[in-house]
DNA sequence: GAGCATCTACGAAGACCTTCGTTGACATCT
DNA sequence: AGATGTCAACGAAGGTCTTCGTAGATGCTC
């Protein structure tokens, strides 16, 4: 029943589940200092990020590898599925259920490269060609 | 100062922001209602959203005329406004700061209308033109 | 005015989130 | 073996969010 409904991830989650895709299955030492390089501002410490690991442990949000002394965690959904799962619950809670609207306000509020802008592009191509 | 930095809107806060951006400014009561037509499945009581919108007046949330017996409340920020920064706030914590990979995400999960395809294809037209 | 409905204000309870100190287990080094 | 360092586990504290009961003020009706 493990693969059921994953709780939506806090802040916090969302940082350390961050550091797991970038860096594949971590311990809680190697999540930790990687934190720290990221942003050495907010500090944690180290049995603050061992306890939320625990914490998604019991949700699910990752799991865990015991046979070493120290843990080696992996995330249990992809950072996709996550993605997806974030998008189509803002787009319920705030949008209207319009993933369209939500689109364009994240297009127009930052710039884009014309990278993005062609990839985009491609993707409405592929869109209005299978659509109906 | 009221238009320094407001707080994020909880899932709550954000529902009842939606009602006042569809009704317009409205009573407590008037919100309540408006809810519970929304979704009847979540039932919360009166003075559970009374105590919601007391509390996002102190957050700044809304502001509240109190010239009549039932005070009248309107959203503080605009819903577009408001839209930016849940979005550019997702962007920073899901999607390493991409908004076109958001909005990517956002268009593949859903289905979309011609039309906002259409408006989406404005959208990137006009970004090209202006960009650099 | 008495009674009833409606409204705000207040406070408390319970859930969740984040933080960290402490403890005990385990390993390593000398 | 004893000292030192690393690790997981636990529990507690403080904060926020949501929920609602209750109290007190105000207005309406008879």
């Amino acid at each position: 029943m493990s693969e059921s409904k994953l709780p939506r991830p806090t802040d916090g989650e969302l940082a350390i589940l961050r550091v797991l895709w970038e860096r594949g299955d971590s311990t809680v030492r190697e999540v930790h200092e990687a934190l720290h390089r990221r942003e050495p501002a907010e500090a944690t410490g180290y049995t603050t990020v061992l306890k939320l690991m625990q914490i998604m442990t019991d949700k699910g949000l990752v799991a865990r590898d015991e046979s070493q002394r120290a843990h080696v965690y992996r995330a249990h959904a992809t950072e996709q599925r996550t993605q997806r799962q974030l998008v189509t619950d803002l787009v319920e809670r705030a949008f209207g259920g319009s993933p369209a609207r939500l689109a364009m306000q994240a297009l127009s509020s930052r710039k884009t490269s014309p990278e993005e802008l062609a990839q985009l592009r491609q993707l409405l191509d592929s869109m209005e060609g299978a659509d109906e």
